[in-house]
DNA sequence: CTACAACTGTTGTATATACAAATGTAGGTA
DNA sequence: TACCTACATTTGTATATACAACAGTTGTAG
């Protein structure tokens, strides 16, 4: 269904305003959707995200610029989403032996196990949500979700 | 770039999942960029498209769950985002005449004159971030991501 | 070696998002 | 009429987002 239909907009805006709306408004749907496969697990898509990222580390911990860096949303307080996961033991945080500025931020082994439980979930949710698309029209949405993006910088 | 070297994934993450970070990590740029345009002005998107909404009825008021149908975030306060709107004496509300549920909000002529103002500018930002799209490239994405929404619902 | 600027993270404030519970109103039915 | 259910909005609570101010640490220029 178009946007322009689903939010009642006139029917000639321009062609990049449709763009646009079209993208925060899958964006939401998609988020909802997500959202709602973590929610049984008490744990929001960042909290998630910065699992994966620490994860994705082995044994070596990251700071938190490192982990900032590396979030899909970069949002302004990765201190306190951290001290969240720390408070549910996801995630631990010490000082850095060399520069006392930096933390070391790694995840715990219950950290693991939590996310290979949901890993499977939201996996599959993945793939469900893509499965309206032919493996050609993904790639070419990718494509053009990065051209999108060269000028948005 | 791919998102894949943007955010440091390994590189062989799946096409479904590869799809999701593209769309949510563009998403975030494009809604930062909308967002430096409006700061100025001391709006937030979600106050904006409401006051849009509301200019969109003519002299018709809308109720609060018509705001929240026709917003391209669904989000669970328009009560408050409106409430905010009045402080600013950009939209004014009273209750509905024949069924006292419901209230009648409705932009204000400061709130007009505002929108005047701002469209300008987010109107070509919106050109600007969708111009290294070709026409062609533009039209394909929206139709892309709208079988996305198919499943996503 | 001191002073300063840059770096890294924390804290504060305001708004937005998500969801559930509460409040008050309307309309239908026994 | 009394009651019950659905409706429309409000309120409460927790988390996320955005941004600015603050604080401690480090490296370096003079």
């Amino acid at each position: 269904m178009r946007i322009e239909d689903i939010l009642k907009l006139s029917s000639d805006i321009p062609l990049s305003k449709s763009v646009i709306v079209n993208l925060l408004y899958t964006y939401g749907l998609i988020n909802g959707e997500l959202n709602k496969v973590l929610k049984p697990y008490d744990v929001s898509i960042q909290q998630f995200n910065v699992l994966r990222i620490l994860r994705g580390r082995g044994d070596k911990p990251a700071s938190l610029s490192t982990v900032q860096d590396r979030m899909i949303n970069k949002m302004s307080n990765t201190t306190r989403l951290v001290d969240k996961l720390i408070t549910k033991q996801l995630v631990k945080k010490e000082t850095n032996k060399t520069n006392k500025r930096k933390i070391d931020i790694s995840i715990t082994a219950g950290g693991l196990n939590f996310l290979k439980e949901i890993d499977v979930m939201i996996d599959s949710k993945e793939v469900e949500m893509v499965n309206s698309l032919t493996h050609e029209e993904a790639t070419e949405l990718i494509r053009l979700l990065g051209k999108l993006r060269l000028i948005a910088n």
